[in-house]
DNA sequence: TATAGTTCCGGAAAGAGATTCCGCTTCACT
DNA sequence: AGTGAAGCGGAATCTCTTTCCGGAACTATA
């Protein structure tokens, strides 16, 4: 009665590791719906998505019991995603480089995933959290390639990590009129403008 | 053979007049979807609409073939709305004041109507050329405030009307953990920019 | 490795809502 | 008033979502 039936060390709230065909069935799903959000819009029929993933539908229903949560799921991973590459490009380059490239790179990921901006701008509740997420996984990448390029001289210090965030996110959120390079081009000047130190009295 | 059926002057492309019946279900489905869309969403059921207007489902469906048809009229008919309101503002009050009065509302209306950010940022080709119409319809409207506005020195000449409507547009379409009137504050301090010719040199 | 106890899976079935269709009504014009 | 076109309602149909449960697969233990 007393044994704890797992062994674990974290008690109550780790009874079991999750298996790994689980595990193994949500990747596919990710990458899945990634791609058909990709090509056939966020509301797209849950078959196509669990037919590409090789799974059942009741599989999908049972890790993401609203479309919502694979929506959030698939998001928050590119996010992670791109906070992952702020090591990477911060080792290859310069500060300054390093800095206007993976700003290069999250106005890609805003620009070419439409579902981003929209679930960002739908108002619906599932989706609070989600710009919350965005500032916490991001803030401190950018931040750190921020520091290290002031720190260089490569750029003014005159911006947080957060007001080019959010810079980023708006501008880069295109108007269905607008030039499709409109925010890539937005933000190339607002780097640009960043790294002007030479032209500064 | 020869006569014209309908005996308009208008010739081929006026065959006959819109039947006023189905002129009053289409507003009056207009104004039910654009309560509905307000309470429950934009995806809310159309039998919601339907009931809401005294129409049957058939009627929405004639008039609308498609959802982003509904979404796409009801809000061109805000856009509509928000244009007709310049003249009135002009003529009540001092240019300056008129200027600051429209873009108040304008504000109001980019940041209660969640589904206009959505619909503008969905990615949609539905919704392709709805913010050419915004630009269209609000463009003049704006246009002539702020010309006047400038005639009469209450503002300084800096900028053009569709620099202050994407202004408004993007800067009013909120990130859901913003606070809810960071659009408004910023609209309004770009006015206030705007007015403080006093304090230029 | 064999066993027991869970967790997880697949896909059929039920439910919910969207969309079509057509007989009947209402309107505009003469 | 008569006539033909336009428009209407809502039952029927179709599509997609969501639930449910018998059985398969996995993990922990001996």
């Amino acid at each position: 009665m007393s044994n704890d039936t797992t062994g674990s060390r974290t008690g109550a709230s780790a009874p079991r590791r999750i298996r790994t065909d689980a595990r193994r069935n949500v990747e596919a799903l990710l990458d899945a719906a990634k791609t058909v959000f990709g090509t056939s819009g966020v509301d797209a029929p849950a078959k196509e998505i669990t037919d590409l993933a090789g799974v059942g539908v009741g599989t999908l229903y049972r890790h993401f019991p609203q479309r919502s949560d694979l929506i959030k799921a698939v998001i928050e991973r590119e996010i992670d995603a791109c906070a992952d590459a702020a090591p990477a490009l911060a080792a290859e380059h310069p500060p300054g480089i390093a800095l206007a490239r993976w700003l290069e790179r999250l106005a890609a990921f805003v620009v070419t995933k439409r579902g981003f901006a929209a679930a960002l701008h739908s108002g619906d509740p599932a989706f609070d959290g989600l710009s919350g997420y965005l500032m916490e996984k991001l803030g401190p990448a950018l931040g750190s390639l921020l520091d290290a390029a002031t720190a260089a001289d490569e750029i003014r210090a005159v911006v947080s990590s957060q007001d080019l965030l959010y810079a980023v996110a708006k501008l880069c959120a295109p108007l269905p009129d607008e030039e499709p390079d409109y925010g890539r081009r937005m933000v190339a000047l607002l780097v640009d403008g960043l790294r002007s130190i030479d032209t500064q009295r």
